[in-house]
RNA sequence: GUGGAUGUAGCUCAGUGGUAGAGCCCCGGAUUGUGGCUCCGGUGGUCGUGGGUUCGAUCCCCAUCAUCCACCCCA
């Protein structure tokens, strides 16, 4: 056993069991962006490494110890995408879209960070993300919100999630604020524990972060972020705040909330969720009106988040949301009987899926006694089981059997099947 | 990167210092053209890996790898 090559640590293969469930989300995703009228961006996995050092930050957990970075042949310095960000603005930039217009963009995929493994947490994990580009009123702030909440609402999860809100302000207002926290903090160096003593000159805003009780008392009279808002970064946020009211949208907000990305600025937002223990955060994002300009594009306003497949999967599956049709299943088994059942019931299998395109139908292979086909019939799950013996062979007919109800088999033409099979399945094909 | 727990059949798990068992699954039979219930039989394991202690280790010790949970961080 450990001698075999066995997955890398973190990641996943995927088992046939849970991709109808994958593709379930994944096309429920599709459908909500496709209804905004979002385009999807597919980039590379791999990236220069200074791509993600300069978006990112230098000194964040992701780049300075998290990237599965490595050499090519040629000595490039390469690095699979710790997250979708930083490629996305690279290839709008690259290819024009942000030139005198704007963008909604979203894109779905893998993204790697070499992290300790937890639930909830692997080192290869799938997200699913939207970028929006040259839109700088809190409108488009309000719609990505509501784009998400909609999403939540169509899977059953809208129950289960809070809408945690904030406002990092500009970059000024930032800068003023975080000299008067770390201000605070120095003056309180005696409660602060090591992390955050670490923190404290490297990403102060992180500290407010922290689950430390006992530094609670003294975090909740830190100077909030929030009081120090230049004022057009207060009316925005004021007016998304007002618009998320509008729209019924319930929203918490939350004075601690910081993103650990560097490129944040003005709004930030985490959908969060108890049912996952300590990895909660299932969907995360907010505006980056820098970020363009800092890699080396005209200054251009743009909001965003990302989140994650696995968690949102994880959640589906705890609190029991999955719909039947995001399960493996087929409607129809063909079994077959005799030396020249195997043509048979290939052929018949062939002349329903042309008749009935939609149909999921699995004709028996590999032989074996009548007894055990139909009982794969069964375990197939599978409505029906067509059978074809002898009988029905000689005088073109198939015997169709139920499979889920308590009702006679029947022998039907098989010129007929095609008409009569929608009605025996209960649906249109 | 830190801490804790756990690795025995495909899956879920018992178990013992004298080289292993159950349930489920799978295959066959009771039923030579009929699943789901029942009964009978069968396949399947270098007891995660490497080393140590021992006459002998799946069990005790060390290391290592992996999984899970938490910290950190984040989706």
């Amino acid at each position: 056993m450990s001698k075999k090559i066995q997955a890398i640590r973190g990641m996943n293969d995927l088992l046939p069991e849970q991709s109808p469930l994958w593709q379930y989300v994944e096309g429920c995703v599709r459908e909500l962006m496709q209804t905004y009228g979002y385009a999807e961006i597919r980039t590379p996995i791999l990236e220069q490494t200074a791509l993600f050092a300069r978006s990112i930050g230098e000194v964040t957990d992701i780049v300075e110890k998290e990237m599965y970075t490595f050499d090519d042949r040629n000595g490039d310095s390469l690095t699979l995408r710790p997250e979708g960000t930083a490629s996305c603005v690279r290839a709008a930039m690259e290819n024009g879209l942000l030139h005198n217009q704007t963008q909604r963009l979203w894109y779905q995929g893998p993204m790697f960070r070499h992290e300790r493994p937890q639930k909830g947490r692997y080192r290869q994990f799938h997200q699913v993300g939207v970028e929006t580009y040259g839109l700088e009123g809190p409108d488009i702030d309000a719609e990505v919100i509501l784009l998400t909440a909609r999403l939540w609402r169509r899977l059953g999860l809208d129950d289960h999630v809070t809408l945690e809100l904030n406002s990092l302000g500009s970059s000024d207002a930032r800068a003023a604020y975080l000299d008067r926290l770390v201000a605070y903090f120095e003056q309180q160096q005696e409660v602060l524990d090591e992390d955050s003593q670490r923190r404290l000159y490297t990403n102060p805003m992180r500290i407010l972060d922290s689950k430390n009780p006992d530094m609670e008392p003294m975090l909740a009279d830190a100077p909030r972020l929030l009081d120090h808002l230049d004022t057009a970064s207060r009316e925005h946020f004021d007016t998304l705040t007002a618009l998320l009211e509008h729209a019924g949208i319930s929203y918490r907000i939350n004075p601690r909330l910081v993103r650990g990305l560097d490129y944040y600025s003005r709004t930030v937002f985490e959908w969060t969720t108890e049912a996952l223990g300590s990895q909660g955060t299932v969907c995360a994002g907010g505006r980056y009106d820098g970020l363009v300009e800092q890699l080396g594009g005209k200054p251009t306003p743009a909001v965003g988040f990302a989140m994650g497949m696995e968690r949102l999967i994880l959640l589906l599956e705890t609190l029991d949301l999955i719909p039947d049709d995001a399960r493996p299943g087929l409607d129809v088994y063909v079994a077959g009987q005799g030396d020249r059942s195997t043509e048979a019931t290939l052929m018949l299998g062939e002349a329903l899926r042309d008749a009935l395109p939609g149909i999921q139908l699995q004709v028996h292979c590999g032989g074996g006694g009548f007894k055990s086909q139909i009982k794969k019939a069964d375990r197939s799950g599978a409505e029906l089981a067509l059978l074809l013996g002898e009988d029905e062979i000689a005088n073109g007919t198939v015997t169709v059997k139920f499979l889920r109800d308590d009702r006679d088999q029947m022998q039907l033409a098989q010129d007929n099947l095609a008409v009569q099979l929608p009605e025996l399945l209960g649906r249109s094909f």
